[in-house]
DNA sequence: TTGTTATAATTGGTATGCAAATTTTATGTA
DNA sequence: TACATAAAATTTGCATACCAATTATAACAA
């Protein structure tokens, strides 16, 4: 193993890193044309869209400028769309398109696919484990 | 909890985010002048200087591409230099200078106080199982 | 109503990261 | 030696990310 892995900071940060290179190789082969962080940003509109981009930014936990980016993208390739809101012209209104609803399902199957890759060799006790000490993780460096 | 981190991909993703985000915010206390990436390439040139870009490439698993950047920010601050390799005019190598072997320690303490933050609530045997998970991890996505 | 303050989204600047293309130099072959 | 091939490092282009500053609009206060 290498030297630099026996920091566990290292260690999570190599693992996310060969986990983003994984899943942007999976979405070239899939033919989707979309990027992995387009990818987190539907899984969300899928669960609620209709959302305006602070809206958005909460339940991605990206910041506003990072989102306008991927917005932009995603809005390029017809994937979600900017609607005025009514009642505050600041502001805009994220909607899934069409085109994305009919590949939800796909889009859903090439993440399945990347977790299951990632968590090969890993019994259920271990998963569990490994979810709640990523959590807690999450919550130590949120504060 | 938030529902994108129902993806064990997505919790991942973002444990690590909001650990490079921490992990910036001590190096600006810490009066380093140092940024995450840089960290990394000093921890390693601690363990193991005097070595080529493409040497360094392999132990601290990032690409050449992205070490000329990083190297070139390193040695602009001090901490590194660009020696000529004698036998390969294509080639350098990359020394740490004093500047970089006085404040070491105060980098791995830096480097231990991040770590300790990242594991507060976890238990010997979480933290052991943890490093196996995330080992796996990174084999499963370098396949 | 007018002025101050706050909020929504974007823009600009900096730091990772990689792949692909480029430049320079080595190496191997005819 | 001359040519093809390989290798070392860099450059360029794209995609995340954040913070700080900016622009437009809303909300509140005098």
């Amino acid at each position: 193993m290498l030297q630099i892995l026996d920091s566990m900071c290292i260690l999570l940060a190599k693992s996310e890193q060969k986990h983003f290179s994984y899943t942007k190789k999976m979405l070239d082969q899939s033919g989707l044309e979309l990027s992995p962080g387009q990818l987190v940003v539907l899984y969300s509109l899928f669960a609620k869209d209709n959302i305006s981009i602070s809206e958005l930014s909460k339940s991605v936990l990206l910041d506003n400028s990072t989102l306008t980016g991927l917005i932009d993208r995603l809005e390029k390739a017809g994937f979600v769309m900017r609607i005025d809101t009514p009642k505050d012209r600041r502001s805009y209104q994220i909607i899934l398109t069409e085109k994305a609803k009919n590949h939800k399902s796909t889009i859903l199957q090439v993440m399945e696919q990347i977790e299951n890759k990632m968590l090969e060799g890993s019994s259920e006790a271990e998963i569990i484990m490994f979810r709640s000490i990523l959590q807690r993780i999450l919550i130590n460096f949120s504060g």
